[in-house]
DNA sequence: CGCCGAAACGGGGTAAAGTCCGTTTACGTC
DNA sequence: GACGTAAACGGACTTTACCCCGTTTCGGCG
């Protein structure tokens, strides 16, 4: 008995096809990406190679950049089910100072396995948009300091700066020739990973020594 | 004497009519950006209001971010001379650390009250511009730090996370809804400066102690 | 099975960044 | 003062994100 006599609210089922499509226009744009890059994808090229009208991407996605929200939200889930449920250190039950070191080099490797992608998610005009930047990390960082119950005397807004300290290397300070290869963790090709995850680490402990 | 037998290189000097339009443009795009907001100055827009075409425009500052970069350099210079040249604990003769916080504090305060304009001056491909970002700030706090003599074990690394989270709040991860009013340091409309710059202090000296 | 309203589709239209190239102008030289 | 050249100018052209609205399709209901 799965038909109320009273539907309430809208149906929050989406129409078959604008599912199917869905799916059709990010495999797409994940093709093309691997294939030409992040900057080649055009609504345009988007459209006719997934057999759809530019209008449909634009309705499904809002804009340009909701694309590429759209493919990082999907991994930022599960990377976010990692921290809030994971196993320690990064995952709830270890000592919050270490839970910040781990989530620091775990967020590092995220960002900058994805910088192509979160790079080209950010809108060009208007805040930073939901699901990139430290929308995620600053919430997280704040509990974990409010755990640690160092005398911080703001940890709102050192929350905030820890935050942008972390997520603005990959995102945005450092992103001028990352090499494309996305994943590979093989011949130490980049030790940047380590660096800023090193760093991170450094500053988490000065800052939470007590 | 100032006409050598031996020109050698190409006349540093600038076409008087062209040194003429950059001071117009600049003049032109002020006056826009004071009176309608940095997102309405477009490339059209600018060229009509100064009476120039917009080849011209491009030609002089190559993108619509270049006019903004060119806005802020004037001012960026400025500013440099104070941290390099001017009096401490800003200028050089202070202790590091203090340099160090003094800079932050006169950092913030400068990106907050130029944030409209500092943020248009970004690019939207291709990697950070000079003249924005941390182009300036992190060398200078790479040098404090060394002076500092702290036992930091990757100074380079850290500087860039330091400048990150220096400029990443004004610049980058706060600015949805900043009142457009700029200069005003009076009846305490933003303490935001404040906070910022209280929590830069805390970051830098917990980062410190020794 | 056929109807109907709402949702999705499509592609032409607009705005704004950035490019190109033929024309004009500054300025050093004779 | 006339001339030649290199630089600057201007605006038409191209590209791309984004909007609009007439048309089509989905899917629940009688």
């Amino acid at each position: 008995m799965d038909s109320p006599l009273v539907p309430f609210g809208p149906p929050p089922t989406e129409r078959a096809d604008a599912a199917r499509n869905r799916e059709v226009l990010l495999c797409t744009a994940r093709a093309m990406i691997a294939e030409l890059g992040a900057d080649q994808v055009t609504m345009d090229a988007l459209a006719e190679r997934a057999g759809l009208g530019k209008g449909t991407v634009f309705r499904r996605f809002g804009t340009r950049a909701g694309i590429f929200r759209a493919l990082l939200d999907a991994e930022e889930q599960r990377f976010q089910c990692q921290v809030l449920s994971g196993p320690p250190p990064l995952g709830p039950g270890a000592d919050p100072v270490d839970r910040l070191i781990a989530y620091g080099r775990a967020r590092t490797r995220f960002l900058l396995e994805r910088h192509e992608i979160a790079r080209a998610a950010f809108e060009r005009k208007g805040p930073v948009p939901p699901a990139v930047g430290p929308n995620f990390s600053r919430p997280h960082i704040r509990m974990l300091l409010g755990q640690a119950a160092l005398g911080l005397p703001d940890p709102d807004t050192l929350s905030l700066q820890l935050a942008s300290a972390l997520e603005g290397p990959p995102l945005l300070f450092l992103v001028a020739d990352l090499p494309p290869g996305g994943e590979s963790a093989g011949c130490g090709e980049n030790d940047l990973g380590a660096l800023l995850a090193d760093g991170w680490q450094t500053l988490v402990e000065r800052v939470a020594r007590r």
